[in-house]
DNA sequence: ATTATCTATAGATCTATAGATAATGC
DNA sequence: ATTATCTATAGATCTATAGATAATGC
């Protein structure tokens, strides 16, 4: 909405420009060119770290430096502010599985790539807000919206399972043939959360995951070349992503 | 403590035996031999399905049938109850670990067992307690317990699995040599409760989940005479449990 | 005039404690 | 005497609304 400028530090502007309405008592101090992201970024922090019921709305406008009344200006209600936290990790890849399905790759290509972009995101996302899912609160009709969209995203990790398996050359007897249907890249993905909830892993379990991902269906065939097709095309849906951002921002 | 009879329903009694202490205003209607399981059984139902800091302790005794203060005579705190919750999800499979490292089994038998008993558990007893883990008011020194005991879990759970891929043959190039240390076994079996929250999977999840983790880590051989291994064996365990139970209540 | 904030507050919780009471057990 | 329950309540929250106020924008 407004054009970026240095970090905003005083009440009453973003970046040097001043803002309409009265002024803040307390300075800035949350990333977010908006109220609105700042909030978003106190809470995402919040919520993870103290739970969703444990954090009161008084709380969370503290970590804002606004009074707790202010809220309600960016949001109806508190669940809404969770609604949009949920709802932003499951729309980008939502969004980067339909750009890998319009480029010509292999289907172990695409799932590779999508498991990777979504590892990355709840890996290396600022919060970890994927321990939300969980959320028995979550499961009630309110985030009805959410739910359907993080089905719609299973679904697409389930039929580029199956093409990938489709693809592959008959097993020895010996091996097991993963069925597509148990969903293990998707368990798999989702399980980064907990990792990373229990401060394990390394730096490269995004793409470690996104390995693991093809070996636990059987793949077979030359890896380096694998991750490096990937790469490639994951980069190109960033820049895609970006490039949409910016029109919508 | 005091002999099983018929089922409790009566204010005051505890199957046909009439308990000390004045009598309940309302009828029993939770399973469990005593008051305290009583509780722990509604607690558990309403901490899965509503949220931790979501549920009262009002709600609680409502649902035993008693009233808010008296919970207070068998747990100190509200969050001594969900501890128990979490530390019998965990000692049971770490007991069944130890009973498995005593018989005579090979690595990859004594891991498909382990996953399959503690998979059966997540997936089979009365709630989804599995889906606690994860809750962030739980990460606090107050649950620090529960995390040692997790912890040693997950710890066993990769000391197998590094035994399971030393007894393997060496791969072949085009196969990726999955490491132990990704946690691959413990992290899919905790997959189990997302799947139960989702309402998703078939009965013998379970038996997948265990079979999926050998796959996962490269073994090959004979899965029918696994499984029948693993089963025999986890059944000892789960008689050996028994009788201890037994003998401690 | 519009906007972003502020102050004040209603009304509804919630946990944990103190102390009374109604059974059984000895 | 012991136990398991009950009633009553203090004190501390918590969410959301109403309405005032201090900026910018036209």
């Amino acid at each position: 909405m407004r054009a970026a400028g240095a970090p905003a530090v005083l009440p009453g502007t973003i970046g040097s420009v001043r803002t309409a309405g009265r002024p803040r008592l307390e300075d800035r101090r949350r990333p977010g060119h908006t109220a609105r992201e700042e909030v978003l970024d106190a809470a995402g922090e919040l919520f993870t770290t103290r739970g969703y019921a444990a954090t009161s709305t008084r709380r969370i406008a503290e970590a804002v430096g606004i009074r707790q009344a202010s809220l309600y200006h960016y949001f109806r209600t508190k669940d809404d502010i969770l609604e949009v936290l949920l709802s932003g990790t499951v729309t980008r890849p939502l969004s980067a599985c339909a750009h890998l399905m319009r480029m010509t790759l292999r289907p172990a290509v695409r799932l590779h790539a999508l498991t990777l972009l979504d590892s990355r995101q709840l890996w290396d996302g600022p919060w970890n807000l994927g321990i939300l899912y969980l959320l028995p609160e979550v499961r009630t009709e309110r985030f009805a919206r959410f739910h359907r969209a993080r089905d719609d995203l299973r679904n697409r990790y389930r039929e580029l399972s199956r093409a990938v398996v489709a693809d592959l050359p008959p097993p020895a007897p010996d091996v097991l043939t993963a069925d597509p249907d148990d969903d293990v890249v998707f368990r798999l993905t989702e399980t980064l959360p907990n990792l990373r909830a229990d401060g394990l892993g390394s730096p490269d379990q995004p793409v470690r995951t996104a390995d693991l991902a093809l070996h636990a269906l059987g793949w077979r065939g030359d890896w380096a070349q694998l991750r490096s097709v990937s790469r490639t095309a994951g980069a190109d849906v960033a820049a895609a992503a970006e490039r949409s951002d910016d029109r919508a921002g």
